[in-house]
DNA sequence: AATAAGGTTTAGCTTTGCCTAAAATAAAAG
DNA sequence: CTTTTATTTTAGGCAAAGCTAAACCTTATT
């Protein structure tokens, strides 16, 4: 696998969030890569010429299998590192995405390797993102969201989204995090926020607190 | 402090390999960065625009104490990343010199902090090279060539110098490492190279091998 | 079907960072 | 003290990546 420039990894990560292995529109591109349109177009003729993508003008573009690949060999290494950051670092989650932007363009397979059998072959990062394998195979997406639960259920938190870091620190002060069972113990009919019990008491959530918490039946 | 591109970085670690605070000559800038010799003189008006270098044209190039106080944080990174390369990814030390050089410009304080800390806030690197402080002090440069000591003396191997692949090599399959310890049985007249003495027997180091191996007494 | 609106591309400019070839300067040799 | 040699700098190019403004497609509206 050859060398790619920082910048076209920004592209082809940014592709795979936005369409997969779907067509992408010049716009979204720039808004999630935070440049001007113009030099989409230029960045993505770029990447045309090395066969990461396919461009239709004026269409849109989208991810070549080789693209997808290598889109892959990134996630993994951004979700390992930040795995690294906070199960070894003690970061807190919401601190690790920056610096986990920085270090996923380090190149070397061995690193990576080794770096994985470190930590424990993990197959989900601290957000419970599934981490790629080495040979590209995705691991399960896990759990949903609470609000699809019903009432008396056992659940188990194993994934949140990422929604920002005010998101992130209202979970650090209701001190929520992977792993925690609760009990639901009410949905209003009203607002859909939901009543979490645990040994500590009972709590609520709001909706869009749950749209972001996923779990799993425990 | 500024947020400096991997390029300028890669010229002020240069520099100050070279010539700690004293004037460098273009030419060996140029050789040690691997670049020729005008693109050096463009990059070096680059940093002295920003303070990090004086610039004199024709005489050479200078850090400044701001420079220097780069370069200290830059070597503290490498030197850092080499030790969890090694200590804690398992690496051998012949390998972790070019990425620690992709490392090393990861741009985070608290990650250094946490991973001084996490690496158990060594002095020195898995080659014995000092790892400059957080606040710029260099720990003591250790030992002194094996050569230098008597026959007879007990020595412990604390430092070895970076003299290319081929010597690290070299010393794993004599399976000398950081720590053992030897007592020196007798140095050659002839070619000045040196036999050492372990409970596992007796060799002979040549006089190349010893001047890049340092020792103190024991 | 004609046109207005929105999104996309082209054209032309900027900076970083490297290159080669030519000019300028410093140092060494006569 | 001049000349040769070696080093350094200027001049002019090129590629990556970004920008603005103008031209160009698509699509949606009349």
């Amino acid at each position: 696998m050859k060398t790619h420039t920082e910048s076209e990894e920004n592209y082809i990560k940014a592709l795979y969030h936005l369409g997969g292995g779907r067509p992408v529109s010049n716009g979204d591109l720039a808004q999630r890569i935070g440049a001007k349109g113009s030099s989409v177009t230029q960045a993505v003729r770029r990447l045309g010429q090395k066969d990461l993508v396919n461009v239709v003008p004026y269409k849109g573009v989208q991810l070549t299998p080789q693209g997808i690949r290598l889109a892959k060999s990134i996630l993994r290494k951004h979700r390992l590192w930040e795995t690294f950051l906070v199960d070894k670092l003690g970061f807190g989650w919401e601190e690790v995405h920056p610096l986990a932007e920085q270090l996923e363009h380090i190149q070397s397979e061995e690193l990576v390797d080794r770096l994985f059998q470190f930590l424990g072959s993990p197959k989900h990062d601290p957000h419970g993102d599934p981490i790629p394998e080495r040979d590209g195979q995705m691991p399960p997406v896990l759990g949903q969201p609470i609000g699809a639960f019903t009432a008396g259920t056992e659940i188990r938190i194993v994934r949140v989204e990422d929604a920002g870091s005010e998101f992130f620190d209202q979970l650090d002060t209701m001190n929520i995090n992977l792993g925690n069972t609760y009990e639901i113990r009410a949905i209003s009919a009203f607002d859909s926020s939901v009543e979490l019990g645990s040994s500590a008491g009972t709590f609520w959530l709001s909706q869009n607190m749950c749209a972001n918490i996923y779990a799993v039946q425990s």
